[in-house]
Parts: structure tokens; C-alpha cells; sequence
DNA sequence: GCAATTTCAGACCGATCGGTTTATTTTTGC
DNA sequence: GCAAAAATAAACCGATCGGTCTGAAATTGC
């Protein structure tokens, strides 16, 4: 690992806090100086641009969530407790989430969906990524009998999504986990469903 | 009504298209100028500072949507229907909302979360009067006998709240209202299990 | 361990930021 | 219709914006 990117990655992690935090509009490059301690020939030295600094900020910063879900996840088979564990995961990070500001994607998704288009373009990928995901873990379900035939796994990967980051939405408006609580069980009751 | 209360409005309605679009930190005062086709002179003459006009532009825009469901919802009576008549409401709206840029407590809530601290005192209050409406809504119900008993009507707006909201989300980001019928479809299932 | 290369500090750029001030125009009450 | 008051235009303010550039310092391959 060469000294450009030991500082890059540094760029990107201290980055990645302030614009999930401040938005993108929200945050100066004197910001990002500050926080890395670096000069602006530091910083411009490894991005091109503000724009280009962001982009790489939301891309470690839901990289990181992933992983901490995965984490969580990955040794659960039945996929009624995948999904359930997901859930906790979020309940127990609603208000403390791995990247300090909330869901970088919901951040990343309401400051760019009228404004910057690489920005939002990187939102909807991560999006489709995630939904994808969720309807693979569904049709899995149903392929193993796990999850019954008829529930779409589409729609249900949508309204999942939709629910946890409107509770997340809550939850960091209040700096209060508790009011994911409900919405937590209202996302339990939905997966309950699912079975067969 | 006053020049300067016309003038005032005027200042309002652009600021909370823009403000709703871009943000706070995205919305300049020259974009404000450049909207309303005033000077400098004309916007502080008017309000203290881009906060002051940020407050104003946000109760607005809360007020417009709020009069926008209540004229589809005022007529019904029973709390069930009442309830479906607010999701068929932002299904035709969630691509395109009463104030452009998607739902305004949504924007305002994420973007102040972690900063302006007046605005996210708002936007909590804002959140708190809708919460209310909604429980008190359930509640007349059940001393209707309309709604079940033991249904939590805190928690049911909470649960509505969230889930609304993120659909709202997806759509905006999408741009694309399609993304908000799976989620409309489990609202309906929501208000549907209220049933006694 | 030295030379070529990369990386970074910091001065500098024009533009724009939010906000103030002054002078002029427009509205208002009578 | 006129004088007092209110409202607005536009120049102006220091600070900060995103970004460039140059030279010095640190890293790298050999």
C-alpha cells in the first residue's frame, strides 16, 4: 500500500463522515482539510474534484454498512432469520450507525434526487444492489420451501427497504432509537408472514 | 394586504421550491434573488436572514401538503377509509408532490439531523403534529368501535409514518411513482388489519 | 544511497457566499 | 395630491467557496 493511498483511504473515511453528516452541499473542502489535517495540495493531489471525493466517500461508506450486516448475517441460513437479523441489526444501529449522520444511501438519495446526477446515479445503483439482494434472499426462500410460493419477492424487497429508512429517517431526526422500535416490529410482522 | 406581505409570499413560495429541491446548504441567496426577480434589498427587507426565510418557506410547505390531503380526506368519516384516502393521496403524488422536490419534513428532517439546529427543531414538531393526527384518528375510531381495541395507535402512526416516508423516498429518487405502489399496497394491508 | 518520481504544503485565483448600507422609488394615510 | 413612511435596487463588504500552481519534501525503485 503506497503512501498516495494510505492518504487516500484517510481522505475517504474522515470524507465519508462529514458528507453523511453535512451533506454534500453541506461540506467545504476546508472541512475535509481540516479534518484530515492535510493542505489542499494533499487532497487534490489524490481526487480531481469535490464531486469526485464524494462519490468514493458513499461508495466506502455503504461498503461499510454491508459489511457490518454481512458480518451479522452471513452464518444465518434460513432466510426468515437473515431477514430478521437484519432488522435487529438496524434497530441496535437506528440511532448509532456505522457511518456517524445515518443511511448513506437515504442521505446520499434525498440531497441528490434534484440535484447532482453522478451522485444520484451512485444512490440508485446502491439501491438496486440492496433490493436485489433482499429478493435473492426471498426466491432462495421459495426455491428451499422456506418461503412461500406466492409472496412477490420484489414488492416485499421494496417495501423492506422503504420501511427501514423511514424509520431511520425517525430515529436520527429524534437522536432517538426508539422510535425505530415500532417500525421494527411492524418489519417482523412482514417477514413472519412470508412462511410458508 | 400589504405590498410587503405580497412581497412576502412571493419570497416563500419560490424559497420553498428551492429550498425543497436543493437544501439549505444548496439554496443560495442569489438563487432566492434570481427566483423571485428581487434585489438583495427587496429579500431582507423582507426576512432577517436565509434561516428566517428557510423557517417560513418550510412551514409553508408543510402547510400546502397538509390542506392538500385534508381537502381529499375531510369529506370521509370512517377513520378505515380516511386512512386509505391519505395513501391514494401520495400515490398520485409521489412522483410529483405538492411542492416540488418530494415531501418537505422528509428534506428538511434528513438534511438537518446532524446541523441547523432551528430547522431540525421544526422538523421534529412538524413529525409530532402529523404523528397526532394520525393516533388521534385511531383513536376516534376505536371509541367508535370502527378500529379494533388493542391496536396501538402510537405505534400505528409511527409504523405509517416511516413507511410512507420511504416510499416517498424511492419514488423521488426514481423519479418514478411505480416505486411507491408495492409500498402503497402494504399501507392499505396496514389500515386493513385495524379492522375490529 | 542516490536519482527519478511522487506527494504534499501553501500561496494564489476569480467567483460567489451571506449580509449591510445608502439612496431612490413606491406605497400609504390623510 | 402631498408628506411621511415603507419597500426596494444596487453598490459594497469581508469571508469563504472550489480549484490551480509552484516549489519543497518525502517516497520510491534500483
Amino acid at each position: 500500500m503506497s503512501k498516495s493511498d494510505r492518504t487516500r483511504q484517510q481522505i475517504i473515511e474522515k470524507a465519508a463522515a462529514l458528507f453523511n453528516q453535512r451533506g454534500f452541499a453541506g461540506t467545504s473542502m476546508g472541512d475535509i482539510i481540516k479534518a484530515t489535517g492535510l493542505s489542499k495540495g494533499g487532497v487534490y493531489g489524490n481526487f480531481s474534484s469535490k464531486e469526485d471525493i464524494a462519490v468514493a466517500a458513499f461508495q466506502h461508506a455503504v461498503e461499510q454498512v454491508h459489511q457490518q450486516v454481512r458480518a451479522r448475517t452471513r452464518v444465518i441460513e434460513h432466510p426468515i432469520d437473515k431477514l430478521k437479523a437484519v432488522v435487529y441489526f438496524y434497530k441496535e444501529h437506528a440511532a448509532q450507525p456505522p457511518i456517524e449522520g445515518g443511511c448513506p444511501i437515504q442521505n446520499t438519495a434525498i440531497e441528490a434526487d434534484d440535484g447532482n446526477l453522478l451522485l444520484r446515479e451512485h444512490a440508485i445503483k446502491a439501491v438496486g444492489i440492496w433490493h436485489s439482494r433482499i429478493a435473492e434472499t426471498i426466491k432462495n426462500g421459495q426455491h428451499q420451501g422456506q418461503i412461500h410460493a406466492d409472496a412477490s419477492a420484489e414488492d416485499f424487497a421494496t417495501q423492506f427497504i422503504a420501511t427501514l429508512e423511514g424509520g431511520i429517517m425517525l430515529a436520527q431526526l429524534h437522536k432517538d432509537s426508539h422510535y425505530f422500535n415500532p417500525v421494527a416490529q411492524l418489519l417482523l410482522q412482514m417477514i413472519e408472514q412470508l412462511q410458508p
